[in-house]
RNA sequence: GUGGGUGUAGCUCAGUUGGUUAGAGCGCCUGGUUGUGGCCCAGGAGGCCGUGGGUUCAAGUCCCAUCUCUCACCCCA
């Protein structure tokens, strides 16, 4: 038998009333802060995300599915949504038609690793963009924004974590200083901790890793040698959050893994699903566009895992039961009838929800399939009624039955 | 890429120290009288026991390989 590829999954029908509701909560709270939809090609020239989301991270170096096509041309299927948004951004020059542009997107990504709970190589993420400001209003906006998205969808178990990378000269001086506290404990790290060591030392700080962990208590941190400018803008950050009664906490750890993010960055974290515990991530990126296009544009954004997101639902219990429900199941008593069936079934159905049944079954079936499906009411054709011109109109909730003219049937 | 677990009907699982035609619950189908649901009752369909080798008189049960799914590491949504 031919199976989905590792890593992907089919959304069974029994399953969209709940992608139909977050999506619809995505929508409506984009909608109230003015983040406008943005859809973007599946994927993309490769160069685009080594370029953006930067060479040596996890992502381009490892989990990208890329393939040369027909025309010799290296492609990639989007890892991420943001290189994707600032490249149509550029492309058309929406940050000249508008001084800010705020963006939103609802759009499945893939990246190849090996799959937990939590992690899929398909995987769906909604997040938003904001281009155009360096205000702290708008990084404050996207946690407030994720925040209560997550809530309306019935979330409590977890917690937003911020934290501030500052601009690069002060983050610079600062790994200097973070080099000078590890040269004499490098040899004690963890093999794996002593590469990143050369390649991303800040990352240092989310190591699992015990002797790691112990060695990085006392290490200085990078929020305590941020420039004044960072600090004033982190300031501001959080107390909006604060006047708007987010409950947060300060994370100095909090170490994003893309090179592009500046200033803010932050996670909602969930207490309810696996090791996989991010719902939602993001961060101020000022310098991406210009990597990509030369012009400077500021711009901040986050992307929440939607599996994520319904896996901590189901697991917090507030995944509502939506049951199947149809206005009107044709019951047909001969037949003879099955014509007429189709008939009133297509006039029924310019403005109602109707099924009937395709095969040949007995009344008794008929039946059990519309107590089934959930008809709220029940036409029978046929019989005495039918030479009549009538019909059996049975209330399915409380089973009475009334006699109607078929002519008036619509 | 590394490590642990798993794989028996559509689903959730049981299958004793290897031993006759492989079971349960749910679901599905049919029926419980002439044209009627949800409850109940009766009957029925459905399984190369993941795949390939091996041990044995005999394997769902033991051994090896392989694949799958799964959890964790890495990293991230």
């Amino acid at each position: 038998m031919i199976k989905a590829i590792t890593g992907t999954k089919d959304i069974l029908p029994s399953e969209i009333p709940n992608w139909y509701n977050l999506e619809d909560v995505v929508k409506n709270i984009m909608n109230s802060f003015n983040y406008k939809e943005i859809r973007t090609p599946i994927f993309e020239e490769t160069r685009l995300f080594s370029r953006g989301i930067g060479e040596a991270t996890d992502i381009v170096s490892k989990e990208m599915y890329t393939f040369i096509d027909r025309s010799e041309t290296s492609v990639t299927l989007k890892p991420e949504m943001t290189a994707s948004v600032v490249r149509a951004l550029l492309e058309h020059s929406l940050d000249k038609q508008f001084q800010l542009n705020k963006l939103f997107y609802i759009s499945p990504m893939f990246r190849q690793e090996r799959p937990q709970a939590g992690r899929f190589r398909q995987f769906h993420q909604f997040g938003a963009e904001a281009l155009g400001s360096t205000s702290p209003a708008l990084d404050a906006e996207m946690i407030i924004l994720a925040y209560q998205i997550l809530k309306k969808l019935g979330l409590s178990n977890f917690v937003v974590k911020i934290n501030s990378l500052g601009i690069p000269s002060s983050r610079e001086n600062y790994k200097n200083l973070l080099k000078e506290y590890l040269v004499d404990k490098k040899q004690n790290l963890s093999e794996e901790s002593q590469k990143r060591y050369e390649t991303n030392i800040l990352r240092l700080f989310d190591s699992k890793d015990e002797r790691d962990q112990k060695i990085m208590e006392n290490a200085p941190l990078l929020i305590e040698h941020l420039d004044d400018e960072s600090l004033e803008h982190f300031d501001e950050v959080k107390q909006m959050l604060l006047a708007a009664g987010i409950p947060f906490e300060v994370d100095p750890k909090l170490v994003r893994g893309l090179d592009y993010y500046t200033h803010t960055t932050f996670e909602l974290v969930s207490g309810s699903v696996g090791s996989q515990s991010a719902l939602c991530g993001g961060g101020r990126y000022d310098l991406l566009v210009n990597q990509l296009g030369e012009r400077d544009v500021p711009g901040i954004g986050f992307a929440a895992g939607i599996e994520r997101i319904l896996l901590a639902m189901e697991n917090e219990k507030v995944i509502t039961e939506i049951k199947p429900q149809i206005d009107f199941y044709i019951v047909r008593l001969e037949k003879e009838l099955n014509k007429k069936v189709f008939e009133i079934a297509t006039k029924l159905r310019e403005n109602n929800s109707v099924e009937f049944d395709y095969t040949q079954r007995s009344v008794k079936a008929q039946m059990r399939e519309a107590n089934r499906l959930g008809a709220k009411n029940v036409l029978i054709i046929g019989g005495e009624e039918f030479e009549r011109g009538t019909a059996v109109l049975k209330n399915m909730e409380d089973g009475s039955q009334e006699e109607i003219l078929l002519s008036e049937i619509k």
